[in-house]
RNA sequence: GCGGGGUUAGCUCAGCGGUAGAGCAUCUCGCUUACACCGAGAGGGUCGGGGGUUCGAAACCCUCACCCCGCACCA
């Protein structure tokens, strides 16, 4: 049964409802059947503490977009969905609650805290959900997931054990990336560069006594250095073996100020530029990556001078011990001040290693950690790409993928963190390291008591895992009783930010590939950043931040996602809140023109019956082509991730096609006012008929208004979301009644054009002589006169007749066109306007004219754009004279 | 240094070998019973500079300039 639809489009009316209406009826869950074609994606978890932001809108609309359009394209469809446990992140946010009152997660002791933690994601695990809901997700929340839950934790323990005994994790003491804040180290990509103004501090190190006397000079090496604090942990200095300055000086010592430590003069060609600076370089090897690495070549101790909390050790020296990293910074400067050892301070612009999630800066430093040696992984993650197994779309990251993988280093997994899957490793006190799938008390090799390893496993460890553990699959063979791991797995695309292509796709790649044999998924779309309306990154102290959640009360859900899909392109997206404004008028177009429809059509959807195709007039058949040009346009487009070709497609046609021109062709035999009551009812049924499939084209981009609208409507299926995707239908392409309808707009168009220019007013009524090319065009113009009366406010249609002396003249379309305007003054603007026209219409013919004497051209170009040049030119030359008749 | 992207109407962008496009903004006219979150119309671009390929280039190639983003390095 028909229903009204409210007078007014008021989204936050009707969302919540529809989105309940949608879980009560189960839409969201497919069911396990092998048989079925399936489509299967899952959610790139955010974090469960976390609050969605305009980047997360985005994401989540791309994907539901695909996912609605493949359910309603007949595949049984699942969006996992789910949260991340991240690590660092969730255990930060609680720790700064945790420092409001006062309390350090050491004051609590491990358990406790993790115990707070907990607590914290209990209380915040809705709100993923809830704000994902706003937005109108059709994940099935059925099968959530989180990464800490008890089967994707056997998973991750299944793979950190099956990866130790094939050898691809190893234990080890190597230089590493190292938070102080945090207290743990994290991997390369966790660290973010930054340019900071710095200093370049020169200072001399003088030749230890031996060396002064063995080589008879009193030299002084001076070293430049960003970080004067690292001195202390020196333990040589570098020259490169070829610089004439100090060749001599290779294998002598020189005494290190402050500390007084003689270290020795090596020489080392890879550490060394001899044209960069003074040639000199200080070696640092425990806080510094190059210098570890040359300290090992040339067998240099390592000295911590800093520790874990960042502050300075007692290798540092008693005066030392115990300050803070940067102060002791200062306190270096100013002993190196008084002992004259400081040369000079420059200004120095360089990058500085900040932990990207705190924010602190980086310190190098060795320590002993659980890698992932990655090699052996990356390549067929790499292989995978190149054969086009799995395509990344836009392409260009495809570049990025390989270059980084290819020079990938291993993986740093272990985190000295709290908040994580513990590294299932057993220590004993004999110094024996077992790794097993079960808990173990006693040493496997001697027998003693054992312990676990303390150290957590970096969140992306689990989530490399997540479109298979997600699944039911915990391990070698868990496959074969995981129902939905034999349906739904390889998932078949995935969507996320370009920020996490190594973070989170590479591994899920490799992981995949490595444990599951197949990849993944095979399709990646990567999406860009969300911008401000002028490019800028968002930021609170910008105070440019758009809050998804915000725009969907105050907007709804169905602009903000028609705004974002109309927006990306696969590049960065620049947002406004103008934009979307803009879109939220498409929505209230819908709106209304449905309310339109709703008052005329009669017919119910249930007992409408196919269109009687045969029986309909050009401007019907005309719409019904056009729309199904465009249905073939959307799902092409979205076959190849062109949110915004598919959405403003559908715009440009509903807006422009359908609303400006068809329905305003439609009203006189709507509105009774002209042709039979049988065009009447065939209008009715296309009127509905056009409706009824631009929603659901449109639904995937904006589901609650399509949905409301379509309910009222009294569709055959219980609910949009379920009714078919539209497809392209080759028996309703009709150029012929496209040619005429298009020809009919333009000199609609044409008409109005010519008034205004003339100055006359809507209400000021003209004669109008056209002449076809042939009978069915006269036809079509005696038919359709009355919307040329309408349209273009004509009070006469004179078709085929001789247009009187001093009417204004044109050809629109390959059709001459006379309008027979009432005395009035020609202005000297409009007799410019005439010459311009004409001009114009000169410079365009004389350069066809060119083209076309230009035998190159005709022999080269294609038979068809040959083709296309003669009938302009006829069509120009036509117009030329005609225009000349207005002069 | 390596890699990627960009430079098209006032703004934000699409087009990527065959007559320069969209949205927003601007101007003019119109409250015509779906919608003023509207309708009708107008103005606005030598497609960053230079060179080349081609019958034909905004599009392909080379080159220069400027901007952005990764990665690496910066003693």
């Amino acid at each position: 049964m028909k229903e009204e639809l409210a007078k007014r489009y008021e989204p936050t009316e009707f969302e919540q409802r529809i989105y309940a209406f949608w879980e009560e009826g189960g839409y969201f869950t497919p069911v396990v059947d092998k048989e079925r074609p399936k489509f299967s994606i899952v959610i790139p978890p955010p974090n469960v503490t976390g609050r969605l932001h305009i980047g997360h809108a985005l994401v989540n609309t791309l994907q539901d977009i695909i996912v609605r359009w493949k359910r309603m394209s007949g595949f049984n469809t699942l969006w996992l969905p789910g949260t991340d446990h991240a690590g660092i992140a969730t255990q930060l946010v609680v720790e700064r609650k945790l420092a409001a009152e006062g309390i350090s997660r050491f004051d609590l002791g491990r358990d406790k805290f993790v115990e707070k933690i907990w607590e914290w994601k209990e209380q915040h695990s809705t709100e993923i959900k809830d704000q994902l809901t706003r937005l109108g997700a059709s994940a099935d929340w059925s099968r959530s997931r989180f990464t800490l839950d008890e089967g994707l934790s056997r998973a991750v323990r299944y793979v950190f054990v099956k990866l130790y005994e094939d050898g691809l994790i190893y234990r080890g003491i190597a230089m590493v990336n190292w938070c102080p804040r945090c207290q743990t180290a994290i991997s390369d990509v966790e660290v973010e560069f930054t340019e900071r103004n710095g200093k370049l501090y020169h200072i001399d190190y003088p030749l230890a006594p031996e060396a002064v006397e063995s080589t008879g000079t009193d030299r002084r090496l001076t070293i430049a250095t960003t970080r004067p604090e690292t001195m202390l942990g020196d333990t040589g200095v570098a020259v490169h073996p070829d610089d004439e300055r100090y060749r001599d000086l290779i294998g002598k010592n020189a005494l290190l100020p402050i500390a007084n430590r003689v270290i020795p003069i090596v020489a080392d060609p890879i550490l060394v530029d001899p044209e960069f600076g003074t040639g000199v370089v200080k070696i640092t090897p425990a806080h510094d990556k190059n210098d570890y690495e040359s300290g090992k070549r040339n067998n240099l101790p390592q000295l911590r001078v800093i520790g874990e909390d960042g502050r300075m050790t007692d290798a540092a020296g008693p005066e030392f011990a115990g300050l803070d990293r940067f102060e002791a910074r200062k306190k270096v400067i100013e002993l190196l001040q008084e002992q004259g050892a400081l040369v000079k301070v420059e200004e120095h612009l360089h990058n500085v290693g900040i932990h990207e999630k705190c924010r602190t800066d980086i310190e190098p430093m060795v320590s002993q950690q659980w890698f992932v040696k990655i090699e052996p992984l990356a390549k067929p993650a790499i292989e995978a790409v190149r054969n086009g197994s799995i395509t990344i779309t836009p392409q260009s990251w495809e570049a990025t993928y390989f270059n980084w993988m290819e020079n990938i280093h291993d993986w740093t997994i272990s985190r000295q963190l709290w908040w994580g899957h513990r590294i299932p490793a057993f220590h004993c006190t004999n110094g024996h390291t077992a790794v097993s799938m079960d808990d173990l008390t006693t040493c496997p090799e001697c027998g003693a008591a054992t312990t676990q390893e303390t150290d957590v496993l970096d969140t992306w460890f689990s989530s490399g895992l997540w479109p298979f553990s997600t699944l039911g699959w915990q391990g070698a063979g868990s496959d074969e009783e995981a129902p939905d791991y034999q349906v739904f797995y390889p998932t078949d695309t995935l969507i996320t930010g370009f920020d996490i292509l190594f973070f989170w796709v590479a591994r899920m790649i490799m992981l995949g590939l490595r444990f599951t044999g197949k990849v993944p998924f095979s399709q990646v779309f990567l999406n860009g950043l969300v911008r401000d309306e002028h490019g800028q990154k968002m930021s609170k102290t910008k105070g440019n931040v758009i809050d998804p959640l915000d725009v969907v009360n105050e907007v709804g859900a169905d602009a903000l996602r028609f705004t974002l899909a109309v927006s990306a392109s696969g590049r960065d997206i620049p947002l406004g809140k103008s934009r979307i404004q803009g879109y939220s008028a498409f929505v209230n177009k819908i709106w209304n023109a449905s309310r339109f429809a709703m008052m005329h059509i009669d017919t119910e959807l249930r007992n409408a019956g196919p269109i009687e195709k045969d029986n309909l007039r050009t401007v019907e058949r005309w719409i019904l082509s056009r729309l199904n040009a465009v249905t073939r346009e959307v799902n092409r487009q979205l076959s190849v991730f062109r949110f915004d070709e598919a959405s403003s497609t559908l715009y440009q046609f509903f807006w422009h096609e359908f609303c400006d021109w068809y329905i305003e062709m439609a009203k006189p035999v709507l509105l009774g006012k002209h042709g039979t009551e049988d065009d009447r009812r065939l209008a009715k049924r296309v009127l509905l008929e056009v409706l009824d499939r631009s929603l659901r084209l449109l639904h995937p981009f904006m589901p609650f208004v399509t949905e409301e609208i379509w309910l009222k409507l009294g569709g055959v299926e219980p609910s949009i979301m379920v009714a078919p995707y539209p497809i392209f239908e080759e028996d309703l392409e009709d150029g012929a009644a496209e040619r005429l309808a298009t020809a009919a707009q333009a000199i609609i168009t044409m008409i109005r054009n010519v008034r205004a220019e003339r100055g006359f007013t809507p209400k000021d009524r003209f004669t109008l002589y056209i002449r076809g090319n042939d009978e069915r065009d006269s036809n079509f113009f005696r038919d359709y006169d009355y919307l040329l009366l309408e349209l273009a406010r004509l009070d006469r249609v004179v078709v085929e007749g001789e247009p009187p002396a001093g009417t204004h003249h044109d050809v629109v379309e390959g059709f001459h066109l006379a309008i027979e305007f009432p005395e009035k003054q020609v202005s000297q603007e409009q007799l410019d306007r005439v010459r311009r026209d004409i001009e114009k219409t000169e410079g365009e013919l004389a350069s066809i004219e060119g083209k076309l004497a230009n035998e190159q051209f005709t022999r080269n170009a294609p038979a068809a754009i040959v083709e296309g040049a003669r009938a302009r030119q006829t069509e120009l030359r036509a117009r030329l004279g005609k225009l000349q008749q207005n002069q």
